[in-house]
DNA sequence: CCCGATGTGCGGTACTGTCTGCACATCGAG
DNA sequence: CTCGATGTGCAGACAGTACCGCACATCGGG
């Protein structure tokens, strides 16, 4: 998917958010003040590029996502690994840890996950996965 | 920092890469054929924000990052974080880690990684930090 | 001296992202 | 009915991004 301007993440970060709703609930929630035809403008260009549909109910249109959240997510994601992490979401990961301040809960919990995902498929019955 | 756009960004990699070079040696390594004049309309852009710095060496100027990578990637890092994380950066890690592939050896390299870091630091002597 | 190679400055075009204003339709209260 | 509140469509201003071409300067070889 085409990448999301700042303006329109933010319109679809709402969306994703809240649902479905008309121009003057995701302006009433926009972050900053923003004019009802500036948020309606964001709201057309994403109805074009097919990130959002609209419904008619009543006299107003009703906006739902169209684009997943995980999917946008992913996109910036690669970006980001593709420009600073030689391609390699492990880099990424290895270079979030070692440079970022994560706290001493943080790692404990990270351990554990990577346990999680880790170990092998138990041989029988009882134990599920996290997913 | 503020935002690097795209075009920008492919510049600042081949510089964070390779170190000081002119024009013509960017246009070289740039990922897809680039006229001349378009690369220069970039780098004079990412001068005038004050991206890179230019030293005349005989009749040609030599182009320099002075903006880390590690800053650029901060920056980037973090809009990615707020906008799909909640603005928590261990909520990032735990995303990718779930839903991400990582290969059983990344894992047990993260592990290992989470370990360093998370050790106390041995109580007398020896062990210095990595960072 | 002339010429091509190399490099620079500058101007110009096309498109995008963001934001604004205005005209028009509908509905309920007075 | 008239009026304000609410909602819509559209046209366009405006800055920034991406790209391109042309004119000019310099240098070394024939």
């Amino acid at each position: 998917m085409a990448r999301l301007t700042q303006g329109e993440l933010k319109v679809m970060r709402l969306l994703w958010e809240h649902g479905e709703m008309k121009p003057a609930e995701l302006q009433a929630r926009y972050p900053e003040p923003i004019k009802n035809s500036a948020l309606r403008s964001h709201l057309a260009t994403l109805l074009e590029k097919g990130h959002v549909t609209r419904r008619l109910v009543g006299k107003a249109y009703f906006y739902r996502p169209t684009t997943r959240k995980r999917s946008a997510f992913r996109t910036m994601l690669g970006e980001l690994v593709d420009a600073y992490c030689g391609g390699s979401i492990e880099n990424l990961v290895m270079n979030i840890i070692r440079s970022e301040k994560l706290s001493e809960d943080d790692l404990i919990a990270l351990r554990r996950l990577a346990d999680a995902e880790g170990e092998p498929p138990p041989p029988a019955g009882g134990g599920g996965r996290k997913r």
